[in-house]
RNA sequence: GCGAUCGUAGCUCAGUUGGUUAGAGCACCGGGUUGUGAUCCCGGGGGUCACGGGUUCGAGUCCCGCCGAUCGCCCCA
């Protein structure tokens, strides 16, 4: 304590104590469950990679919040290098402290693309790092879940319609792996809602208005700013692209009548079929999507937004976004077709979507669906087992090391699936309510008192109750294992 | 990079128009009734009032700077 200054933790950076270590924990166990329950396989990657890696997308948003390792505290410098490397000046950090997964995804399957299974389905949960102001739902660091579906299985010749299918069985089964994580956090379709769209079709409805070619995407790109834009600012944009929101609307109008529809009775009358093909609209896709949704069972928590479209280039299909009222989005994904090739690997069609875990606790938060602080620890595998007890005598006091000892020994035939969480006192008090209180405090499930050097007596901390009689210490364990329903494991 | 609000104990906060050695509750630690958990009683550790200057006889309080936090803007992989 002789600085006068701490040292705080770096700006937009957590400190996490036991309870919200616990916290992020039940997070990230639940990203975990679900992806693999959905049939996604781990991955992990480096948490830093050669800058080439982010400024060869050329993404200029994500490139100017690249964190050089070697920022620190400096403000200045932790913008310093983004800056640089967005205006294509070189890179005074070899390394960036990775922003997203996506760049790693790529590499790494293109490593292997060869010998990877069609699809490849990956996800990964780990820390991310982005130079950006902290605010609401918003840090330097966080984690971010990712789900991948690469490549298509598709038949050897296959026709215009096997790839819609499998392309929307990709899509379909991202956003499903996404649903089952909010539905297993007990989210629900009056919480949340899942907002889809595809690039295809905005494309093809803003040639129909009347958007030539070369302003396709800078089209695309205004009506992502819809919202932030005011009116007048976004009219005088627009005006040169010969971008009228009024007719994208009209035209966009049809799909969502012939997907509301679908939604209604699980078919799609001709006419309307019929009218989006003299509209000259790609609306195949969503339709296909709509099926694929509807059978993952997933549809009533979607919905048409036709007018996202997602900050992100590189998105060449469907777009989806989970919307929580009064929060920034949960979770945002695509398709992007084109990305594992740029990065070097064969043309290979992907699909994926990322979850931070700022947002999300924030939701969880609001919507009282964060389990309690008791709870949490005992979720995070950090409640006791067995808490141990002297009563007080000298033989008692000796006999209590070896009994915690052994309580807490695994073995190798159970991989130490046999080995007990087992706590004692740190207290010197020998008064019994005192260090019952203490075990209560600590979430135990058993508390052991040691009676003599030879027997033990038992007590049930969640029922309260109490052995009439006392179990010799040589069979305590295999008692506690038994009482846990954690024999024969 | 820009703007707004805010920094008193681990947490939640009191602290009068500037006025003795800065307080409470909770939490933590110890003790008491000599072996069963609430409650209770007694005691204890803890804060150079974020940090640095300035004004003043005197600053937690007023002024400036700085750091940090929160919430927005920009941006969103």
């Amino acid at each position: 304590m002789a600085d006068h200054k701490p040292i705080q933790p770096p700006t937009g950076t957590r400190d996490l104590y036991p309870v919200e270590a616990a916290r992020r924990r039940f997070i990230t166990e639940a990203w975990r469950r679900a992806s693999i329950n959905h049939g996604f396989e781990e991955v992990d990657g480096p948490t830093f990679e050669s800058t080439e890696l982010y400024t060869k997308k050329s993404g200029d948003g994500i490139v100017s919040e690249i964190f050089g390792v070697f920022s620190g505290k400096d403000e200045q410098g932790v913008k310093a290098l983004g800056e640089k490397l967005a205006r294509g000046e070189d890179a005074p950090a070899p390394y960036a402290l990775r922003p997203e997964f996506t760049p790693t995804l790529a590499r790494m399957y293109a490593a292997r693309a060869a010998s990877l299974p069609k699809p490849t389905k990956w996800f990964t949960a780990g820390p991310f790092f982005r130079a950006e102001r902290p605010q609401r739902g918003r840090l330097r660091e966080f984690l971010q879940w990712n789900c991948d579906v690469i490549g298509l299985a598709l038949p050897e010749k296959p026709t215009p319609e096997d790839i819609a299918r499998a392309t929307a069985q990709g899509d379909a089964e991202v956003i499903a792996c996404c649903v089952g994580l909010l539905e297993q956090l007990g989210l629900t379709g009056a919480d949340y809602s899942i907002a889809i769209n595809d690039r295809r079709l905005l494309a093809s409805a803003l040639r129909a208005t009347g958007v030539s070619e070369a302003d396709l995407s800078a089209a695309i790109a205004l009506i992502d700013q819809e919202t932030k834009l005011d009116l007048h600012e976004w009219n005088r944009r627009a005006q040169p692209l010969n971008l009228s929101l009024i007719r994208v609307a009209q035209a966009t109008d049809l799909v969502q009548a012939a997907l509301q529809e679908f939604g209604r009775s699980r078919r799609v009358s001709e006419d309307a079929a019929a009218i989006l093909q003299r509209g000259g609209l790609d609306a195949g896709s969503l339709f296909y999507l709509w099926k694929q949704l509807d059978s993952a069972g997933v549809l009533d928590r979607c919905h048409f937004k036709p007018d996202l479209a997602r900050g992100l280039a590189y998105y060449t299909g469907m777009v989806f976004e989970v919307i929580v009222d009064g929060e920034r989005a949960v979770a945002g994904g695509g398709r992007y077709d084109n990305l594992i090739e740029l990065f070097g690997g064969p043309s290979t069609p992907a699909v994926g979507f990322g979850m931070g875990d700022v947002v999300l606790s924030l939701v969880l938060q609001d919507k009282g669906l964060m389990p309690s602080d008791a709870e949490l620890m005992q979720i995070a595998g950090q409640s006791p087992d067995v808490f141990v007890i002297s009563n007080g005598t000298p033989e008692a006091d000796a006999a209590l090391p070896s009994v915690l000892a052994d309580l807490r020994r695994g073995s190798r035939e159970q991989r130490g699936r046999d080995a007990l969480h087992a706590r004692r006192t740190s207290k010197t008090t020998k008064n019994v309510g005192k260090l019952l209180q203490e075990a209560e405090k600590s979430g135990a499930h058993f508390v052991a008192i040691v009676e003599s050097a030879g027997e033990v007596t038992l007590k049930n901390l969640r029922t309260r109750e109490q052995d009439q009689s006392k179990t010799p210490i040589a069979s305590l364990k295999a008692e506690v294992l038994k009482r846990l329903g954690r024999t024969g494991a």
